[in-house]
DNA sequence: AATGAATGAGGATTCATTCAT
DNA sequence: AATGAATGAATCCTCATTCAT
């Protein structure tokens, strides 16, 4: 009895997106567990049953929403490295559009990580990660082809370089860390010299720039 | 009415780390909430009224779980590195011990983990990754004081370091990779050329015939 | 605000009869409360909204079916007895007319007894077979009289008439039985017998015939 | 995750009873669906939580309410027939007893009736009805066997007084009826005659005594 | 007539915790 | 130490009905 195919008119499709994204938030804040569904729907301002209107219960939901967030992670990404052609500066600039993207959805990056740690959803969430690594390993791959690169296992480089910016994007978020500015220069940095290339070539000209000054 | 000071026999002793064990692996498998008391006695064969004659509750019961493990990982790394002095041979021995560790310890890393995106619990878990990451920024710091590593912010390094073996750790424990035996020696590698060093020089002996070899 | 006077077009008396019929199947499956309006709007094809253009509640729509229902069986009986005078041929014909009534009308009937099982419908019920009985009261009353059944008592008679015809036809319909052309002779027979008269002048020269070649 | 095993103290056991005494009349009384779980409790004077530590949910401690009935009637039966050699004798011993117990316990008789009517349920009273039956169909076929009644359907047969004895048994407990003290007999005596034996033969020396002084 | 959205009271079930023995 | 029984607040989810368009 799935809802896949529920028709919804265009002030349902709203309705529904708010729901969602009070939910992320709520969730986010509070965990799943503590989340409960009328919070979600006070929080939005209408009645308990209309939840069920919209989501079959409060997993889907939490499913709809790590789904989502995946989604639009990668098509952030995907925008990002559209027009670039070397293979470190697309790697390059999908971990600028990563942390960026976290950055804009701190709240929904949380979601993921909790998500990760529960059996239930651990699927959706590692999936993606691998995803992730795999469109990395394509651009170590083709730099390690045309020389750029030493030669090594393009798969387990991806990891390291998916690793490296997800661990920073949380201390980021959970007020670690405050070189800001500096932060997405270091992480692309460290990256690039544990690829074995020297990340000097890569990193523009107007952040070189900045770091001097600044340093 | 605090726990803390209550005598137990020697069978008790036994008793009440046999909970433990059976609960620790429950809350790594199902998580923390989805785990119930009655579990725990349920594969531990006593009585459900028993739970409560060895923890004030279910949450007393998982952060002594937390704060033991934690311990023990601590515990390993500082025996792993004790008796060396080079800055980066005690790092690379510490991301040995580490992933020695949660190898031999899967699901409570698992729990870790869960831990650590709980907010009831987190401050249990950050505050050790930070004393990580301490840890290891101090070798770093010694490192490129006397000029084995380039300048950079050892702070940040150390995390750098710390972000790979845990994420590596992790995709390990979730079987998504397989390179068992060159893994520890890819990880070690990807991190110093991160810190700026030549892992070349740090790879013990025995692992680089074994490399060579295989390749 | 009874809905009585509604006025239907032809599309809407079609609708409301649609509806009805989908309602009677879905009750006599699933029984009155475990049938929602929305299965049985889902079934005709039509918004939820829409059941309540026709019917006031869902406890209106289920009254309306088993009234009709009952109606037409009290029709169906009437009608097979019209043209008979003698009393217990008229008692063979009404029979017959039962089972051919509920043969035909399985679920209806499975509805007829729900709805005798619940407080707030049984007097719907009770009464019809009340009236079956007296019905068939009468016939014995007569059929006493004028010396074609030994004396007693006429009501109880009945009874035990109108027991054995619902509860074959209830054995029929779960499909527990199967002796499908010999079973109305077979019931007609049993009941004859109980009144106290020799079944073998009452069965159809027709019927008797088959039997004696199929034996 | 059933419930078959759990190991019951007397105390426990005496709980349970309790809980599906009360539940049994609180069904009966207002049907499966009106009675909530909250009621049931109250009227045993626990908390709501208990009833689920001794039944799985509702659905289960009806099943078992009306699978102890079931049984209890049989065993009835069988009681009242043990010391009985004669087939028709056996037949009226047993329906004797059939009413006696409904008598005895006419709410639990409306809540298999009740169940009858339910898909969920019907299996459980259907089965019932068969054993029942078959039970009966034995001894008619012993009777025939020796002579005693004219050759016959037993199985039919056998259902024809199945469906006379519980048909009158409700007429009685829905107070439409009440000779009380000749009803027994006017049963048995309809139904021997349905089986097509001379039911004087049959009726114990008291009762009819009793009658013809009554008459 | 017809639709999809919205309401909210109501009931089942869960589960940590406490109690009596 | 250990057991099974008991508690009750908390929360999910259902569904008849009403509403706005």
């Amino acid at each position: 009895m799935t809802m896949q195919t529920k028709k919804l008119t265009r002030q349902g499709r709203a309705r529904k997106e708010q729901l969602m994204s009070e939910a992320a938030k709520l969730f986010a804040h509070s965990g799943y567990y503590a989340t409960r569904v009328i919070d979600i729907v006070k929080s939005a301002g209408v009645a308990k049953g209309l939840f069920y209107w919209y989501f079959e219960n409060k997993e889907a939901l939490f499913r709809e929403i790590v789904k989502a967030t995946r989604d639009d992670l990668r098509r952030a990404q995907a925008r990002a490295i559209e027009g670039e052609s070397d293979p470190l500066a697309r790697i390059s600039k999908g971990i600028e559009a990563s942390l960026d993207f976290i950055g804009r959805n701190e709240h929904l990056y949380v979601l993921l990580r909790f998500a990760g740690t529960q059996e239930r959803f651990a699927s959706l969430v590692e999936e993606a990660q691998e995803v992730q690594a795999r469109d990395v390993s394509q651009h170590i791959q083709a730099a390690i082809d045309d020389g750029t690169l030493p030669d090594g296992d393009a798969f387990l480089l991806a990891h390291g370089v998916v690793a490296t910016v997800f661990h920073f994007a949380r201390l980021k978020a959970s007020n670690s860390i405050d070189h800001d500015d500096q932060l997405l220069e270091f992480i692309t940095a460290f990256c690039l010299r544990g690829l074995g290339a020297n990340p000097e070539l890569y990193l523009s000209a107007r952040t070189r720039a900045g770091r001097k000054a600044a340093g």
